[in-house]
DNA sequence: TCCTATAGTGGGTGCACACCCACTATTTTT
DNA sequence: AAAAATAGTGGGTGTGCACCCACTATAGGA
């Protein structure tokens, strides 16, 4: 993955639209933060699970899957590679054996510090041409834009 | 392509994180656009050619290779497409007949027309949530990350 | 003229991602 | 007790994307 740079020099009426902008630097972003996940031999979502399990506490694999929006055989997966690297662990739910909740361990706390961390450093590179409160307002606004996305029903058929 | 929504209840420590609403709004926007072009059974990179084509003129293949960042190879077959779609046209450049000088045709620039539309449509989906003006300081904040990220380079080796 | 570089083309590869189905164990409903 | 629903697992599929290589035609430099 060398050229990941967004593009030389986009066609202008590319770049007048907002939809594109977000389409690549959020490429950009996605594939910076991947790269970086990459050399722990991690991907985004072993990062989301991990971040929605030390921020949520421990649960069954069926929530993390509605919560994350991801198929419940994948988190299966992401599952069992965290648990491989001692980051989480499994236990069958005593109160319903079918569930099997899902721990963080100290280790993976750990990790997660350590991707928050990459993440953090990623951002300072990618929103290096904006100050403080320009990172802020971007933030704030990428939040409405993205919460709301997250309800509005886009491609309904 | 069915449930692409972003994420219904994404972990928190995520959401402080601009890197990962970039990512994730990044996709939903670049998922919905495809969607549409898809129903026109193009992709988003007939949509940068035609554009690249319309706003600096008929070139050659090597010329919207480097401008865009794409592959020589790859670019031979978007235009492949885009000409049996009979929105481009190829001609052999006199000049210098390695080239092959692509233009954009009436039915093309009727084609990319549509598109912007299109995005534009998608965009006020998208962005629904924001007034004018907060758009217009989206778009700028977007526009300079875009910019300074094409040639800071990020993960190199 | 010979050699090297460049433009385009065709074909193919590996990867990540989103999905889907079949199956087992367990719980809940009737 | 039987039937229906649910949680997890394993395996497999299709798609889009970025990339790479080999080859031909043409151009340009020594």
């Amino acid at each position: 993955m060398r050229a990941m740079e967004p593009t030389p020099a986009a066609p202008p009426s590319l770049l007048g639209l907002s939809t594109y902008l977000l389409s690549l630097t959020g490429k950009t972003a996605r594939g910076r933060l991947a790269a970086r996940l990459g050399e722990r031999g991690l991907r985004l979502w072993h990062f989301a699970v991990l971040a929605a399990l030390a921020d949520f506490g421990a649960q069954a694999q069926r929530a993390l899957s509605d919560r994350l929006g991801v198929d419940p055989s994948d988190i299966t997966k992401v599952v069992d590679q965290l648990e491989a690297a001692g980051q989480v662990s499994r236990a069958r739910d005593t109160a319903d054996r079918r569930r099997v909740v899902v721990t963080v361990t100290p280790a993976g706390r750990a990790a997660l510090r350590g991707l928050l961390d990459e993440a953090a450093a990623v951002q300072d590179e990618l929103l290096a041409p904006l100050g403080p409160d320009e990172r802020a307002q971007l933030h704030a606004l990428l939040l409405r834009v993205f919460t709301a996305a997250g309800d509005t029903r886009g491609g309904e058929d």
